[in-house]
Formats: structure tokens, C-alpha cells, sequence
RNA sequence: GUGGGUGUAGCUCAGUUGGUUAGAGCGCCGGAUUGUGGAUCCGGAGGUCGCGGGUUCGAAACCCGUCAUCCACCCCA
């Protein structure tokens, strides 16, 4: 048996309805937002994936689905979705454009790892990006549209966590201090830690292990090394947060694994997943659209994980599927199939939803077919009522019965059906 | 990439210290009702015990390998 590639799931006929209805709702919110969606191809040159993700991140160094084209030249299916959308921005010269840009894409996302609970190696993202605005408004706009969408889903045991990661020179500026700090401590720092402290320190803050975070707790914090601009700029965010009364917690471990982000960051977890316990997160990224060679551009996004969203919505009940199959066509017998076969395109020609199993032979199969698909209405075409040009018409609910005519079908069914 | 758990019917799972025809519940099909669904009763079909080796008189069970899957590490949505 071919099975599907690991990591890599199918979504059945039962579980698309809420997959829709997550998808519907994202939409409904980003466009209330004024966010237009914008659809970007699912493979990129893989260097615009190694510039802006970060060439020393995990994404790059070992996760990218990467293959030659048949030029050669080294492709990657996308591990998100912020390098697209801006490279987007970028060849469309969408900064001409002189009303502000805040896109919205949802699609599937591909990073080689170990499948885990709400983790895949397909993986589908809703994001948005809103370019060209430094205002700490557009952070504030983007922080609550993620926080009123997935409270509108009634997802729970969330929290929005938030911090600063300043500009790139307040980092540099901290990471000195840092060090200088842990390095008092190495001998007690896990093996991961020890070697985060020569290829990423930062990372140091955000590590599970009690030991390492005991050794943080005291440790400088970045806060203490934020530029006047940086400061002032986060405290209108968190202002503004406070404004449109969205909560929030300060975590000043918050570091968040991508190289493009600068300032504000911010990540929703809920207590309800697994290890991977995030269900969304963003942040500031004022650089990113220069380093791939657009012009200097400030903006901020989010990005969303659809599985793991799927998993914190509760159930929804089924009760469409009454309106979804109503009318079940039951034709038998070397006449009756016939006439089933063209009662069924008849009605479906007239717009009302027709099912029938071609493979049950007998009224009883037909009859047990027609409750299993919920079907209100069953049409029965035996081979005596075809012979009189006849049919019965079956209330599944109340089991009563109507005689109709083969010959102008639809209107009678249509106004039986329709009929109290 | 590393570690651990689990692979037996369509699904969820039993299966004793290794013992003869591998079971249950649910589901499925049929009958009771020769043309009327759901409920009930009766009957039936359905299994390379993940795969490949090995140990043994005998393996679903023990050993080795392998694959799949789940969870965790790592990292992230």
C-alpha cells in the first residue's frame, strides 16, 4: 500500500466543515482589520528563504524541503510565510502604493522535522503582514486582531505574552553583558546552553532546563539595555494594548527564533496543547524588507497555526448535514433505476441537494441509506411506479407518504419538500 | 538528528508462566419483514497477529533487525 509522507496528514470529508469554519472566521476578522488577502506561490528561490529567515536558524540549517529545478538552480517549499509575502511587496513595488498594505495569506507551510503533537512536516499557517507603517498603532492593530479572533473561537487556556527586543544595536549593545554573566555559570548551563553561548546567547533566556532558568533569573536583562527609542516606542504599544483592552504578560524571556524581528514580539500559548503550545506568534520585523532588497520598509505580522487551532476548537454539532443531503432518490428494479437515474438529475438540475447509492438493490438498502446520509426526503422509483409514470415521496421524519407524477417532478417536489 | 511508548478484524482493544480452531464490543452484510429506514432478535462475512530473521517440539507472546505510528527532546505555528 502507498501510504502519505510522514509528518504529512489528510484531511477527511468529516473534518473539512471545521477546518472551513476556522478558515471562515480567520478571513472575517482579518478583513475587519482591513487586511486583503494575498495568495503567494508555495515555492521560492531558496536563498530568499536563507536571507530572511536567518542562514545559523534550525529552519534553514536543517528543516527546508528543499530540491534543484530542472535549471538547477535550488528551490524550497516554504517553511512560512512572511519571505514570500514581502518578496511579493518588493517585485510589485507595492510601496508605491499609497494606501497602507496589510495582507493576509492562509496556506500550507513545509519543514522538515520530527512529527510531534501539533507539529507537522505539512503544516498549514494563517498569517498577516501589515507593511510601511512604524506607527506602534499597526503593532497594536495586528496584536488585537490574533487575540479577538482566537477569542472569538472560544479557544481556551490562552495567554498573549509580549516583550522588546529593541533594535539590533540595543542587542548587541546587551549581548556583552550577557555573556559575561553566564559565563560565571557555564559549568552548571545544559550542553545546549553552553554551546547557545557562542552561537546565540539571546536563546539562553528561553530554555526549559530549571537549572539554566534559575541561573537567567538574575541574569541582565535586555530591558535594562533598550535604547531611549526602544523603550519609548514599547511603551506605547503596551499603552495602546491597555487602550483596546487587550490582556497581556510581560515575559522578558520571550526570544523569539527568527532573525528578522526587531521591537515588539509576542506569542499566544494555551495550556490546552501538547509541548508545542503555541498557537500564534509575531512580531516586529523593520529590517527585512531592505535586506531583500526592497526599499526601507517597517512591518509587523503574525502568524497562525491551523492544526493547532483545530485541535483547542471545540466540537461543532452536524446539524447542516440535514440540508446538505435532503432528498435521497431510492430507484430499484430494471425500470425504476432508470427513472431514479433521471429523477436525480432532474431535481439536481432544479438546485435542490439529490443523493442516491447506486449500489443498494433493494427498497429496505435504500431506505437504510437514505436515514445513514440524514436525508429528510426519500424518492421512491420502484419498477411498478415506473411503469405508471409514478413515484412516492417519503417524509423520513414523520413517514408520510406522497404520490407524484414522473412527468414535471421537480415542481411537485420542490413544493412538498419546501411545505411544512 | 536523539530518546521512550505502541503495532492483533473497518474502529477501539483483550489475548494468562510460549500450548493446539486468535477473541470481544462497536461497525458491516443478510434474515425475521419475498417493496419501507432507525429499535430488537437471529445468522454471517471479515485476520499475511506491521514486516524479515532467529530461539523452540510449538511463537501473537521470547530475542535481533527493520518499518510505521504516537509522545517527548531539539525547535517552532
Amino acid at each position: 500500500m502507498i501510504k502519505g509522507i510522514k509528518g504529512v496528514k489528510d484531511l477527511l470529508p468529516e473534518e473539512t466543515p471545521r477546518w472551513r469554519f476556522l478558515e471562515e472566521t480567520a478571513r472575517r476578522w482579518a478583513s475587519r482589520y482591513g487586511f486583503h488577502e494575498i495568495r503567494i506561490p508555495i515555492f521560492e528561490v531558496t536563498t530568499l528563504f536563507a536571507r530572511s529567515i536567518g542562514t545559523s536558524t534550525d529552519i534553514v540549517e536543517k528543516e527546508m524541503y528543499t530540491f534543484q529545478d530542472r535549471d538547477g538552480t535550488s528551490v524550497t517549499l516554504r517553511p512560512e510565510g512572511t519571505a514570500g509575502t514581502v518578496r511579493a511587496y518588493i517585485e510589485h513595488n507595492r510601496a508605491a502604493v499609497p494606501v497602507p498594505q496589510k495582507y493576509f495569506y492562509l496556506g500550507p507551510m513545509f519543514r522538515h522535522e520530527r512529527p510531534q503533537a501539533g507539529r507537522l512536516r505539512q503544516f498549514h499557517q494563517f498569517g498577516v503582514e501589515s507593511l510601511g507603517t512604524a506607527d506602534p498603532r499597526a503593532d497594536v492593530e495586528v496584536i488585537s486582531l490574533l487575540w479577538r479572533m482566537l477569542s472569538d473561537l472560544r479557544l481556551p487556556g490562552l495567554t498573549l505574552e509580549i516583550n522588546n527586543l529593541g533594535y539590533t544595536g540595543d542587542r548587541d549593545a546587551y549581548r556583552p553583558h550577557l555573556v559575561a554573566y553566564l559565563k560565571q555559570y557555564e559549568s552548571r548551563l545544559c550542553v545546549n546552553c553552553r554551546n547557545r553561548l557562542e552561537a546565540n546567547p539571546l536563546r539562553v533566556l528561553d530554555c526549559k532546563v530549571p537549572e539554566c532558568r534559575a541561573i537567567t533569573e538574575t541574569a541582565p536583562r535586555l530591558a535594562e539595555s533598550l535604547s531611549g527609542e526602544a523603550n519609548s516606542y514599547f511603551t506605547k504599544v503596551l499603552m495602546g494594548l491597555d487602550a483596546v483592552k487587550i490582556p497581556y504578560a510581560l515575559n522578558h524571556r520571550l526570544v523569539r527564533g527568527l532573525d528578522y524581528y526587531n521591537l515588539t514580539t509576542f506569542e499566544v500559548t494555551s495550556t490546552n496543547l501538547g509541548a508545542q503550545n503555541a498557537v500564534g506568534a509575531g512580531g516586529r520585523y523593520d529590517g527585512l524588507v531592505e535586506t531583500l532588497g526592497g526599499p526601507p520598509t517597517p512591518a509587523v505580522g503574525f502568524a497562525l497555526g491551523l492544526e493547532r487551532m483545530s485541535m483547542l476548537a471545540p466540537e461543532f454539532e452536524r446539524a447542516k448535514m440535514l440540508d446538505d443531503a435532503s432528498i435521497y432518490v431510492a430507484g430499484f428494479g430494471d425500470q425504476g433505476s432508470m427513472a431514479g437515474l433521471a429523477a436525480l438529475e432532474e431535481l439536481r438540475l432544479t438546485g435542490l441537494t439529490t443523493v442516491s447509492d447506486f449500489r443498494s438493490t433493494t427498497l429496505k438498502a435504500h431506505l437504510r441509506q437514505a436515514d445513514r446520509l440524514a436525508c429528510r426526503f426519500t424518492l421512491i422509483i420502484g419498477d411498478d411506479e415506473a411503469v405508471k409514470g409514478s413515484a412516492i415521496l417519503r417524509n423520513m421524519e414523520t413517514k408520510a407518504q406522497h404520490d407524484v407524477t414522473l412527468s414535471g417532478l421537480a415542481p411537485q417536489i420542490s413544493s412538498l419538500v419546501t411545505s411544512p
